[in-house]
DNA sequence: TATATTATTGCAAATGATTTGCAATATGTC
DNA sequence: GACATATTGCAAATCATTTGCAATAATATA
């Protein structure tokens, strides 16, 4: 009875290290194309899946129809800020706390998480 | 040189009765679901891509890959409560001047505009 | 009302992102 | 190093959404 866990191959290091790179959410094409195709895109949406599942990335869609993907790096939530016309993402961070309790207030949900995303233009856009 | 805009279509009619008929944003299948297949689904997606360009829908998407729309009744901005075990939603309004003075002094974007979920456990499934 | 003009529809086929099946390969254990 | 099992790459499948196009419906105006 030998058991074995989750292994911390070459392939999932570099994806890794791609998610790494960017400090913005990331495609799996995104990520695909910075490996220079060197992993395959199926294990790149594998190896994401379970990043997701283990916790430490998050997933976010900007409308777009493309799921990306952030490493939590230090563990910090945060929102975006997204550029409608280049693209940009500007990461946010701010104290939400009035807000969710307003919102539990209102509600009877238990809520575990949410998604906040600003659409707009970058300054360079303007 | 005659011209003629947009046409009030029985088609479009129902895809707007249905819009009507959800409290809550839906996708282009479900739609189609609820109209009994009477009405294509291209065609329901062009509707759709129509309403979102006058303004009278808004497109909101939970994280599984759809898209999907409500009808901006009474034109009130507001967000949703998602349930993540039965799906079920629910609209939350607040008033957020508060969090949007926030961001744009945090940044320099220009915001347009901006989506709040949240994610979590109906009153039933909790 | 009939006719002309242009917008819209449905259907089939294309696309694009993500998933799945499976045999080949890489990892960690003993 | 040999074994047991987890992971990979590749091909094919799926699912949501889009596109091309000829047939049909809606409106203007004669
Ligand atoms: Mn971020
Ligand atoms: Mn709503
Ligand atoms: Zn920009
Ligand atoms: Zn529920």
């Amino acid at each position: 009875m030998t058991k074995i866990g989750i292994r911390y191959t070459k392939p999932r290091k570099l994806i890794f290290k791609a998610l790494n790179h960017f400090s913005k959410p990331v495609s799996a094409a995104e990520i695909n194309f910075y490996l220079k195709n060197k992993i395959d895109l199926t294990s790149i949406y594998r190896t994401l899946e379970l990043m997701k599942k283990i916790n430490i990335i998050e997933e976010t869609e900007f409308g777009d129809g493309k799921k990306r993907y952030e490493l939590m790096k230090n563990n910090k939530h945060h929102h975006h800020l997204v550029c409608e016309n280049c693209g940009d993402v500007e990461n946010i961070e701010m104290k939400e706390d009035n807000l969710l309790d307003k919102v539990k207030n209102k509600s009877s949900f238990l809520i575990k998480e949410h998604k906040l995303e600003f659409f707009g233009l970058c300054p360079n856009c303007q």
